[in-house]
DNA sequence: AAGTGGTCTAGACCACTAC
DNA sequence: TAGTGGTCTAGACCACTTA
Protein backbone atom coordinates (compact mmCIF):
# COMPACT_ATOMS: atom_id res chain seq x y z
CA UNK A 1 0.00 0.00 0.00
CA UNK A 2 2.99 2.43 0.73
CA UNK A 3 4.82 1.43 -1.91
CA UNK A 4 2.78 2.43 -4.80
CA UNK A 5 4.70 5.10 -7.21
CA UNK A 6 1.74 7.19 -7.41
CA UNK A 7 0.95 7.59 -4.07
CA UNK A 8 4.80 8.61 -3.15
CA UNK A 9 4.88 11.06 -5.74
CA UNK A 10 1.91 12.24 -4.70
CA UNK A 11 2.71 12.96 -1.56
CA UNK A 12 6.25 14.04 -2.24
CA UNK A 13 4.91 16.39 -3.98
CA UNK A 14 1.82 17.79 -1.87
CA UNK A 15 4.69 17.85 0.72
CA UNK A 16 7.11 20.06 -2.06
CA UNK A 17 3.89 22.62 -2.23
CA UNK A 18 3.33 23.04 1.39
CA UNK A 19 7.21 23.58 1.87
CA UNK A 20 6.59 26.30 -0.81
CA UNK A 21 8.94 24.77 -2.87
CA UNK A 22 7.37 26.25 -5.92
CA UNK A 23 7.54 29.79 -5.83
CA UNK A 24 5.75 30.44 -9.05
CA UNK A 25 2.69 28.29 -7.85
CA UNK A 26 3.93 26.28 -11.18
CA UNK A 27 4.90 22.95 -11.19
CA UNK A 28 7.60 21.23 -13.63
CA UNK A 29 5.33 20.00 -16.92
CA UNK A 30 5.07 15.99 -16.74
CA UNK A 31 7.68 14.77 -19.12
CA UNK A 32 10.09 17.05 -17.00
CA UNK A 33 8.63 15.08 -13.48
CA UNK A 34 8.67 11.87 -15.28
CA UNK A 35 12.18 12.22 -15.94
CA UNK A 36 13.07 13.41 -12.51
CA UNK A 37 11.36 10.62 -10.71
CA UNK A 38 12.46 8.12 -12.94
CA UNK A 39 8.74 7.09 -13.28
CA UNK A 40 6.39 6.87 -16.92
CA UNK A 41 4.46 9.46 -17.85
CA UNK A 42 1.66 7.88 -17.00
CA UNK A 43 2.54 7.47 -13.25
CA UNK A 44 3.10 10.99 -12.83
CA UNK A 45 -0.50 12.16 -14.67
CA UNK A 46 -1.87 9.77 -11.97
CA UNK A 47 -0.35 11.37 -8.92
CA UNK A 48 -1.26 14.61 -10.15
CA UNK A 49 -4.92 13.66 -11.08
CA UNK A 50 -4.71 12.58 -7.13
CA UNK A 51 -3.86 16.41 -6.07
CA UNK A 52 -6.11 17.94 -8.47
CA UNK A 53 -9.16 15.98 -6.96
CA UNK A 54 -8.54 17.50 -3.60
CA UNK A 55 -8.38 20.49 -5.12
CA UNK A 56 -4.62 21.23 -4.48
CA UNK A 57 -3.41 21.87 -8.04
CA UNK A 58 -5.16 22.23 -11.38
CA UNK A 59 -3.69 21.75 -15.08
CA UNK A 60 -4.33 23.64 -17.93
CA UNK A 61 -3.84 22.21 -20.79
CA UNK A 62 -0.96 24.05 -23.00
CA UNK A 63 -0.08 25.73 -20.06
CA UNK A 64 0.77 23.67 -17.36
CA UNK A 65 0.21 22.16 -14.02
CA UNK A 66 -0.55 25.43 -10.83
CA UNK A 67 -0.77 25.37 -7.23
CA UNK A 68 -4.66 26.33 -6.14
CA UNK A 69 -4.20 29.80 -4.50
CA UNK A 70 -6.34 29.11 -1.97
CA UNK A 71 -4.58 26.05 -0.94
CA UNK A 72 -1.26 27.87 0.57
CA UNK A 73 -3.71 30.45 2.15
CA UNK A 74 -6.53 29.17 3.78
CA UNK A 75 -5.76 25.66 4.78
CA UNK A 76 -8.59 24.68 6.76
CA UNK A 77 -11.03 24.71 4.12
CA UNK A 78 -9.04 21.75 2.17
CA UNK A 79 -9.29 19.23 5.10
CA UNK A 80 -10.68 16.78 2.55
CA UNK A 81 -7.23 14.71 3.28
CA UNK A 82 -8.01 13.71 6.43
CA UNK A 83 -11.61 12.73 6.51
CA UNK A 84 -14.81 14.22 5.86
CA UNK A 85 -16.80 11.07 6.30
CA UNK A 86 -18.51 12.96 9.13
CA UNK A 87 -17.91 15.64 11.45
CA UNK A 88 -16.15 13.40 14.01
CA UNK A 89 -13.03 13.46 12.72
CA UNK A 90 -13.47 17.05 11.22
CA UNK A 91 -12.69 17.73 15.33
CA UNK A 92 -10.05 15.66 15.92
CA UNK A 93 -7.82 18.40 14.88
CA UNK A 94 -8.49 21.38 17.96
CA UNK A 95 -6.37 19.85 20.09
CA UNK A 96 -10.18 18.96 22.60
CA UNK A 97 -10.73 15.69 24.42
CA UNK A 98 -13.44 14.52 22.62
CA UNK A 99 -15.57 12.44 24.85
CA UNK A 100 -19.08 9.52 23.86
CA UNK A 101 -21.37 9.15 26.32
CA UNK A 102 -23.87 6.13 25.58
CA UNK A 103 -27.14 6.95 25.72
CA UNK A 104 -28.93 3.64 24.61
CA UNK A 105 -27.54 0.50 23.11
CA UNK A 106 -29.91 -2.68 22.20
CA UNK A 107 -30.47 -4.75 18.85
CA UNK A 108 -33.97 -4.72 17.27
CA UNK A 109 -35.45 -5.71 14.16
CA UNK A 110 -34.97 -4.19 11.00
CA UNK A 111 -37.69 -1.52 9.57
CA UNK A 112 -38.29 -1.39 6.53
CA UNK A 113 -37.07 1.79 5.98
CA UNK A 114 -33.70 0.30 7.31
CA UNK A 115 -33.71 -3.15 5.13
CA UNK A 116 -34.31 -0.71 2.46
CA UNK A 117 -30.92 0.95 3.20
CA UNK A 118 -28.95 -1.41 4.50
CA UNK A 119 -29.62 -3.98 2.19
CA UNK A 120 -31.55 -6.66 4.63
CA UNK A 121 -33.83 -9.25 4.58
CA UNK A 122 -37.15 -9.31 6.49
CA UNK A 123 -36.76 -10.41 9.88
CA UNK A 124 -32.75 -9.40 10.05
CA UNK A 125 -31.77 -7.47 13.29
CA UNK A 126 -29.58 -4.46 13.91
CA UNK A 127 -27.59 -2.69 16.60
CA UNK A 128 -29.26 0.71 17.57
CA UNK A 129 -26.74 2.89 19.04
CA UNK A 130 -27.73 6.21 20.81
CA UNK A 131 -24.96 8.21 21.93
CA UNK A 132 -23.79 11.94 22.81
CA UNK A 133 -20.63 13.18 21.87
CA UNK A 134 -18.94 15.95 23.51
CA UNK A 135 -15.46 18.18 23.37
CA UNK A 136 -14.51 18.55 26.65
CA UNK A 137 -17.35 18.18 28.39
CA UNK A 138 -19.62 20.38 25.83
CA UNK A 139 -21.78 18.26 24.25
CA UNK A 140 -22.30 18.99 20.29
CA UNK A 141 -23.79 15.91 18.74
CA UNK A 142 -26.74 13.28 19.10
CA UNK A 143 -25.66 10.31 17.08
CA UNK A 144 -28.22 7.64 16.36
CA UNK A 145 -26.88 5.07 14.55
CA UNK A 146 -27.79 1.28 13.19
CA UNK A 147 -25.96 -1.15 12.38
CA UNK A 148 -26.20 -4.78 11.05
CA UNK A 149 -25.84 -7.58 13.39
CA UNK A 150 -24.58 -9.64 10.53
CA UNK A 151 -21.87 -7.51 9.64
CA UNK A 152 -20.62 -6.47 13.02
CA UNK A 153 -21.50 -9.49 15.56
CA UNK A 154 -18.40 -8.60 17.80
CA UNK A 155 -19.91 -5.03 19.02
CA UNK A 156 -20.90 -4.70 22.53
CA UNK A 157 -21.05 -1.74 25.05
CA UNK A 158 -17.49 -1.20 25.60
CA UNK A 159 -16.90 -0.87 22.08
CA UNK A 160 -19.34 1.12 21.15
CA UNK A 161 -18.23 3.70 23.59
CA UNK A 162 -15.00 4.40 21.35
CA UNK A 163 -15.00 4.92 17.71
CA UNK A 164 -17.07 1.83 16.04
CA UNK A 165 -14.81 2.68 12.91
CA UNK A 166 -11.37 2.53 13.93
CA UNK A 167 -12.47 -0.81 16.10
CA UNK A 168 -13.87 -2.20 12.36
CA UNK A 169 -11.17 -1.14 11.01
CA UNK A 170 -8.56 -2.84 13.69
CA UNK A 171 -10.69 -6.03 14.35
CA UNK A 172 -11.60 -6.80 10.13
CA UNK A 173 -9.23 -5.17 8.32
CA UNK A 174 -11.75 -3.68 6.34
CA UNK A 175 -12.28 0.18 6.26
CA UNK A 176 -15.14 2.29 5.65
CA UNK A 177 -14.58 4.53 2.86
CA UNK A 178 -17.15 5.32 1.08
CA UNK A 179 -20.84 7.50 2.24
CA UNK A 180 -23.67 8.92 1.33
CA UNK A 181 -24.57 12.18 3.10
CA UNK A 182 -27.55 14.28 3.60
CA UNK A 183 -27.31 17.48 4.93
CA UNK A 184 -30.38 19.57 6.12
CA UNK A 185 -31.22 21.67 9.17
CA UNK A 186 -34.17 21.72 12.00
CA UNK A 187 -35.40 23.26 14.54
CA UNK A 188 -34.39 21.88 17.81
CA UNK A 189 -36.54 19.75 19.90
CA UNK A 190 -36.94 19.65 23.65
CA UNK A 191 -34.24 16.54 23.66
CA UNK A 192 -32.04 18.26 21.43
CA UNK A 193 -32.48 21.35 23.83
CA UNK A 194 -31.53 19.75 26.83
CA UNK A 195 -28.73 17.14 25.59
CA UNK A 196 -26.73 19.92 24.08
CA UNK A 197 -27.85 22.97 26.11
CA UNK A 198 -29.42 24.70 23.49
CA UNK A 199 -31.79 27.67 23.61
CA UNK A 200 -35.67 27.33 21.87
CA UNK A 201 -34.99 29.34 19.07
CA UNK A 202 -31.17 27.60 18.05
CA UNK A 203 -31.49 24.94 15.60
CA UNK A 204 -29.24 21.78 14.92
CA UNK A 205 -27.71 20.75 11.83
CA UNK A 206 -28.85 17.10 10.51
CA UNK A 207 -26.77 15.12 8.55
CA UNK A 208 -27.91 11.33 7.89
CA UNK A 209 -26.20 9.03 6.21
CA UNK A 210 -25.38 5.56 5.00
CA UNK A 211 -21.70 4.43 5.15
CA UNK A 212 -19.95 1.90 3.23
CA UNK A 213 -16.93 -0.45 2.88
CA UNK A 214 -14.49 -0.65 0.68
CA UNK A 215 -16.79 -3.51 -1.07
CA UNK A 216 -19.85 -1.41 -1.36
CA UNK A 217 -21.18 -3.77 1.83
CA UNK A 218 -23.56 -0.61 3.48
CA UNK A 219 -21.93 -0.92 7.03
CA UNK A 220 -24.35 1.92 9.00
CA UNK A 221 -27.09 4.13 8.69
CA UNK A 222 -26.65 7.24 11.07
CA UNK A 223 -28.81 10.21 11.77
CA UNK A 224 -26.61 13.14 13.75
CA UNK A 225 -28.35 15.99 15.28
CA UNK A 226 -25.26 18.80 15.76
CA UNK A 227 -25.55 21.76 17.74
CA UNK A 228 -25.61 24.41 14.75
CA UNK A 229 -22.36 26.32 15.93
CA UNK A 230 -20.44 22.54 15.15
CA UNK A 231 -21.89 22.08 11.96
CA UNK A 232 -19.48 22.95 9.61
CA UNK A 233 -19.58 20.56 6.48
CA UNK A 234 -17.16 21.20 3.80
CA UNK A 235 -16.89 19.85 0.76
CA UNK A 236 -14.86 20.15 -2.38
CA UNK A 237 -17.14 19.31 -5.75
CA UNK A 238 -15.61 19.03 -8.90
CA UNK A 239 -18.17 18.30 -11.94
CA UNK A 240 -15.98 17.24 -14.43
CA UNK A 241 -16.72 13.69 -13.87
CA UNK A 242 -13.51 12.52 -14.73
CA UNK A 243 -11.25 11.97 -12.41
CA UNK B 1 -16.00 15.96 -26.47
CA UNK B 2 -18.52 13.66 -27.35
CA UNK B 3 -16.09 11.05 -28.88
CA UNK B 4 -14.19 10.58 -26.34
CA UNK B 5 -14.03 6.58 -26.03
CA UNK B 6 -14.14 6.47 -22.47
CA UNK B 7 -16.61 8.92 -21.98
CA UNK B 8 -18.52 7.20 -25.01
CA UNK B 9 -18.54 3.40 -23.04
CA UNK B 10 -19.25 5.15 -19.19
CA UNK B 11 -22.40 6.41 -20.84
CA UNK B 12 -23.50 3.40 -23.20
CA UNK B 13 -22.71 1.04 -19.75
CA UNK B 14 -24.65 3.65 -17.98
CA UNK B 15 -27.63 2.83 -19.98
CA UNK B 16 -27.00 -0.63 -20.23
CA UNK B 17 -27.28 -0.62 -16.41
CA UNK B 18 -30.42 1.15 -16.17
CA UNK B 19 -31.95 -0.70 -18.30
CA UNK B 20 -31.14 -4.00 -16.52
CA UNK B 21 -29.28 -5.53 -18.99
CA UNK B 22 -26.88 -7.16 -16.23
CA UNK B 23 -29.33 -9.30 -14.53
CA UNK B 24 -26.55 -10.82 -11.82
CA UNK B 25 -25.73 -7.58 -11.06
CA UNK B 26 -22.28 -8.17 -12.48
CA UNK B 27 -20.24 -6.86 -15.44
CA UNK B 28 -18.44 -8.62 -17.52
CA UNK B 29 -14.87 -8.40 -16.95
CA UNK B 30 -12.67 -6.31 -18.07
CA UNK B 31 -10.83 -8.25 -20.83
CA UNK B 32 -13.84 -8.91 -21.99
CA UNK B 33 -15.25 -5.42 -21.99
CA UNK B 34 -11.96 -4.38 -24.17
CA UNK B 35 -12.69 -6.69 -26.49
CA UNK B 36 -16.15 -6.75 -27.20
CA UNK B 37 -16.28 -2.29 -27.15
CA UNK B 38 -12.94 -2.80 -29.39
CA UNK B 39 -10.98 -0.66 -27.33
CA UNK B 40 -7.50 -1.23 -25.10
CA UNK B 41 -8.16 -2.48 -21.30
CA UNK B 42 -7.04 1.00 -20.03
CA UNK B 43 -10.20 3.12 -21.60
CA UNK B 44 -12.52 0.46 -19.92
CA UNK B 45 -10.79 1.04 -16.40
CA UNK B 46 -11.27 4.86 -17.19
CA UNK B 47 -14.73 4.22 -18.35
CA UNK B 48 -15.63 1.96 -15.00
CA UNK B 49 -14.20 4.55 -12.86
CA UNK B 50 -15.89 7.56 -13.61
CA UNK B 51 -18.91 5.18 -12.99
CA UNK B 52 -17.43 3.67 -9.59
CA UNK B 53 -16.74 7.50 -8.35
CA UNK B 54 -20.44 8.67 -9.08
CA UNK B 55 -21.30 5.64 -6.90
CA UNK B 56 -22.69 3.24 -9.47
CA UNK B 57 -20.97 0.42 -9.90
CA UNK B 58 -17.78 -1.11 -7.07
CA UNK B 59 -14.87 -2.88 -7.64
CA UNK B 60 -13.42 -6.35 -6.03
CA UNK B 61 -10.38 -6.74 -6.97
CA UNK B 62 -10.04 -10.70 -7.65
CA UNK B 63 -13.61 -11.24 -7.82
CA UNK B 64 -15.16 -8.77 -10.29
CA UNK B 65 -17.26 -5.51 -10.82
CA UNK B 66 -20.42 -4.82 -9.43
CA UNK B 67 -23.62 -2.85 -9.53
CA UNK B 68 -24.16 -0.75 -6.34
CA UNK B 69 -27.90 -2.46 -5.58
CA UNK B 70 -28.58 1.37 -4.24
CA UNK B 71 -28.60 2.75 -7.51
CA UNK B 72 -31.43 0.95 -9.27
CA UNK B 73 -33.00 0.96 -5.85
CA UNK B 74 -33.24 4.60 -4.48
CA UNK B 75 -32.18 6.70 -7.54
CA UNK B 76 -32.96 10.00 -6.16
CA UNK B 77 -30.36 9.93 -3.69
CA UNK B 78 -27.84 9.26 -6.33
CA UNK B 79 -28.30 12.84 -8.12
CA UNK B 80 -24.94 13.71 -8.42
CA UNK B 81 -24.84 13.02 -12.48
CA UNK B 82 -26.97 16.24 -12.28
CA UNK B 83 -25.06 18.52 -10.68
CA UNK B 84 -24.74 19.37 -6.51
CA UNK B 85 -23.31 22.49 -7.07
CA UNK B 86 -25.69 24.08 -5.10
CA UNK B 87 -29.48 23.91 -4.39
CA UNK B 88 -30.31 25.91 -7.17
CA UNK B 89 -30.28 23.06 -9.52
CA UNK B 90 -31.34 20.22 -7.63
CA UNK B 91 -34.81 21.97 -7.54
CA UNK B 92 -35.43 22.54 -11.22
CA UNK B 93 -36.16 18.71 -11.47
CA UNK B 94 -39.32 19.05 -9.18
CA UNK B 95 -41.67 20.20 -12.27
CA UNK B 96 -42.21 24.16 -10.18
CA UNK B 97 -41.77 26.97 -11.68
CA UNK B 98 -38.73 28.38 -10.34
CA UNK B 99 -38.34 32.60 -9.73
CA UNK B 100 -35.51 34.60 -8.87
CA UNK B 101 -36.09 38.29 -7.19
CA UNK B 102 -33.53 40.99 -7.48
CA UNK B 103 -33.15 42.49 -4.07
CA UNK B 104 -30.32 44.60 -4.87
CA UNK B 105 -27.45 44.88 -7.41
CA UNK B 106 -24.29 46.93 -7.65
CA UNK B 107 -20.25 47.13 -7.88
CA UNK B 108 -18.56 47.63 -5.05
CA UNK B 109 -14.84 47.74 -4.18
CA UNK B 110 -13.56 44.44 -3.02
CA UNK B 111 -13.49 43.94 0.70
CA UNK B 112 -10.18 42.29 1.98
CA UNK B 113 -11.61 38.91 2.39
CA UNK B 114 -13.06 39.25 -1.08
CA UNK B 115 -9.81 39.79 -2.31
CA UNK B 116 -8.33 36.84 -1.08
CA UNK B 117 -11.11 34.26 -2.08
CA UNK B 118 -11.44 35.58 -5.26
CA UNK B 119 -7.80 36.57 -5.70
CA UNK B 120 -7.97 39.92 -6.46
CA UNK B 121 -5.80 43.07 -6.36
CA UNK B 122 -6.50 45.85 -3.87
CA UNK B 123 -8.91 48.22 -5.66
CA UNK B 124 -10.56 45.89 -7.42
CA UNK B 125 -14.58 46.37 -8.07
CA UNK B 126 -17.02 43.27 -7.52
CA UNK B 127 -20.40 42.92 -8.48
CA UNK B 128 -23.02 42.35 -5.03
CA UNK B 129 -25.92 40.97 -5.91
CA UNK B 130 -28.77 39.81 -3.76
CA UNK B 131 -31.61 37.66 -5.09
CA UNK B 132 -34.29 36.28 -3.84
CA UNK B 133 -35.41 32.37 -5.30
CA UNK B 134 -38.53 30.51 -4.84
CA UNK B 135 -40.39 28.49 -6.33
CA UNK B 136 -43.91 28.66 -7.39
CA UNK B 137 -43.96 32.14 -5.17
CA UNK B 138 -42.74 30.55 -2.22
CA UNK B 139 -39.15 31.85 -1.48
CA UNK B 140 -36.48 29.37 0.51
CA UNK B 141 -33.16 31.08 -0.39
CA UNK B 142 -31.92 34.38 -0.25
CA UNK B 143 -28.54 34.61 -2.15
CA UNK B 144 -25.85 36.97 -1.74
CA UNK B 145 -23.44 36.48 -4.19
CA UNK B 146 -19.95 38.71 -5.17
CA UNK B 147 -18.40 38.42 -8.65
CA UNK B 148 -15.29 40.12 -10.09
CA UNK B 149 -16.24 42.72 -12.70
CA UNK B 150 -12.84 41.08 -14.28
CA UNK B 151 -14.59 37.86 -15.17
CA UNK B 152 -18.14 39.06 -16.09
CA UNK B 153 -17.93 42.36 -17.42
CA UNK B 154 -20.93 41.96 -19.56
CA UNK B 155 -23.26 41.50 -16.47
CA UNK B 156 -26.52 43.71 -16.46
CA UNK B 157 -29.53 43.92 -13.93
CA UNK B 158 -31.55 41.59 -16.84
CA UNK B 159 -29.32 38.56 -16.67
CA UNK B 160 -29.15 38.68 -13.09
CA UNK B 161 -32.48 37.82 -12.75
CA UNK B 162 -31.74 34.44 -14.95
CA UNK B 163 -28.99 31.46 -14.11
CA UNK B 164 -25.49 33.91 -14.07
CA UNK B 165 -24.10 30.69 -14.62
CA UNK B 166 -25.89 29.50 -17.51
CA UNK B 167 -25.48 33.04 -18.73
CA UNK B 168 -21.69 32.96 -18.38
CA UNK B 169 -22.04 29.13 -20.33
CA UNK B 170 -23.17 30.28 -23.40
CA UNK B 171 -21.57 33.36 -23.60
CA UNK B 172 -18.10 32.37 -22.99
CA UNK B 173 -18.00 28.68 -23.53
CA UNK B 174 -16.20 28.38 -19.84
CA UNK B 175 -18.32 26.68 -17.37
CA UNK B 176 -18.42 26.46 -13.57
CA UNK B 177 -17.37 23.03 -12.55
CA UNK B 178 -15.36 23.40 -9.64
CA UNK B 179 -16.74 24.81 -6.11
CA UNK B 180 -15.82 25.02 -2.12
CA UNK B 181 -19.34 24.59 -0.54
CA UNK B 182 -19.21 25.16 3.58
CA UNK B 183 -22.91 24.36 5.14
CA UNK B 184 -23.91 25.14 8.40
CA UNK B 185 -27.08 25.67 10.29
CA UNK B 186 -28.15 29.49 11.95
CA UNK B 187 -31.11 31.10 13.88
CA UNK B 188 -33.03 32.72 11.20
CA UNK B 189 -32.20 36.64 11.41
CA UNK B 190 -35.30 39.48 11.05
CA UNK B 191 -34.82 39.22 7.22
CA UNK B 192 -34.86 35.53 7.04
CA UNK B 193 -38.08 35.59 8.76
CA UNK B 194 -39.25 38.10 6.53
CA UNK B 195 -37.88 37.25 3.12
CA UNK B 196 -38.58 33.55 3.47
CA UNK B 197 -41.91 32.98 5.91
CA UNK B 198 -40.32 31.77 8.50
CA UNK B 199 -41.23 31.97 12.45
CA UNK B 200 -38.67 32.85 14.97
CA UNK B 201 -38.04 29.46 15.84
CA UNK B 202 -37.34 27.65 12.73
CA UNK B 203 -33.65 28.08 11.19
CA UNK B 204 -32.10 28.84 8.07
CA UNK B 205 -29.22 26.55 6.56
CA UNK B 206 -26.19 28.19 5.30
CA UNK B 207 -24.35 27.11 2.10
CA UNK B 208 -20.99 29.53 1.75
CA UNK B 209 -19.15 28.36 -1.10
CA UNK B 210 -16.64 29.97 -4.14
CA UNK B 211 -17.41 28.64 -7.36
CA UNK B 212 -14.37 27.86 -10.23
CA UNK B 213 -14.01 27.94 -13.41
CA UNK B 214 -12.26 24.94 -15.26
CA UNK B 215 -9.07 26.73 -15.40
CA UNK B 216 -9.13 27.16 -11.68
CA UNK B 217 -10.44 31.22 -11.88
CA UNK B 218 -12.46 31.73 -9.09
CA UNK B 219 -15.56 32.81 -10.16
CA UNK B 220 -17.97 33.51 -7.75
CA UNK B 221 -18.12 33.99 -3.61
CA UNK B 222 -21.75 33.03 -2.55
CA UNK B 223 -23.55 33.46 0.96
CA UNK B 224 -26.64 31.00 0.33
CA UNK B 225 -29.51 31.20 3.75
CA UNK B 226 -31.91 28.93 2.84
CA UNK B 227 -35.45 27.92 4.59
CA UNK B 228 -34.99 24.71 6.81
CA UNK B 229 -37.17 22.69 4.86
CA UNK B 230 -35.45 23.25 1.57
CA UNK B 231 -31.96 22.36 2.23
CA UNK B 232 -31.45 18.89 1.33
CA UNK B 233 -27.45 18.47 0.07
CA UNK B 234 -26.59 15.50 -0.80
CA UNK B 235 -23.13 13.95 -0.97
CA UNK B 236 -21.12 10.68 -2.40
CA UNK B 237 -17.78 10.34 -0.59
CA UNK B 238 -15.32 8.23 -1.62
CA UNK B 239 -12.24 8.57 0.73
CA UNK B 240 -10.17 5.85 -1.77
CA UNK B 241 -8.66 8.96 -2.54
CA UNK B 242 -7.29 7.49 -5.77
CA UNK B 243 -10.64 8.19 -8.31
C1' DA C 1 6.76 26.43 -33.89
C1' DA C 2 7.50 24.82 -29.37
C1' DG C 3 5.67 23.43 -25.14
C1' DT C 4 2.20 21.34 -22.30
C1' DG C 5 -1.61 18.48 -20.83
C1' DG C 6 -5.15 14.85 -22.78
C1' DT C 7 -6.27 10.47 -24.89
C1' DC C 8 -5.32 5.92 -26.13
C1' DT C 9 -2.80 1.68 -27.04
C1' DA C 10 -0.50 -2.97 -26.09
C1' DG C 11 1.31 -5.47 -22.96
C1' DA C 12 3.89 -7.01 -18.61
C1' DC C 13 3.51 -8.24 -13.99
C1' DC C 14 1.27 -8.13 -9.31
C1' DA C 15 -2.47 -9.02 -5.66
C1' DC C 16 -6.54 -10.83 -4.38
C1' DT C 17 -10.64 -14.19 -4.75
C1' DA C 18 -12.86 -18.32 -5.68
C1' DC C 19 -12.80 -23.05 -6.57
C1' DT D 1 -5.04 -22.90 -10.60
C1' DA D 2 -7.76 -19.80 -13.16
C1' DG D 3 -9.95 -15.49 -13.21
C1' DT D 4 -10.27 -10.71 -12.01
C1' DG D 5 -9.00 -6.01 -10.93
C1' DG D 6 -4.56 -2.98 -9.83
C1' DT D 7 -0.22 -0.91 -11.12
C1' DC D 8 3.08 0.55 -14.30
C1' DT D 9 5.59 1.19 -18.61
C1' DA D 10 6.90 3.26 -23.25
C1' DG D 11 5.32 5.53 -26.72
C1' DA D 12 2.10 7.53 -30.41
C1' DC D 13 -0.81 11.11 -31.58
C1' DC D 14 -4.11 14.99 -30.52
C1' DA D 15 -5.66 19.71 -28.64
C1' DC D 16 -4.72 23.83 -26.63
C1' DT D 17 -1.67 27.91 -25.24
C1' DT D 18 1.92 30.98 -25.86
C1' DA D 19 5.15 33.44 -28.32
Amino acid sequence: MADLVYRNIMKDLKNRIQANEFESKKLPDERSLSESYGVSRSSIKRALNVLANQGIIFKKRGSGTFINPLYQKNQTIFQYEGSNLGVTDSFKSDGQTPQIKLLDFKVIPASEELQTELFLNPGEFVYEIKRLRSFDDSPFMIELGYIPIRVAPELNKERVEGSIFNYFEDATGTSVTKSFMTITADPSTKEDQELLGLKPVEPVGVMEGIFFLDDGTPFEVSNMRIHYKYLNYNTFVNLDEDK
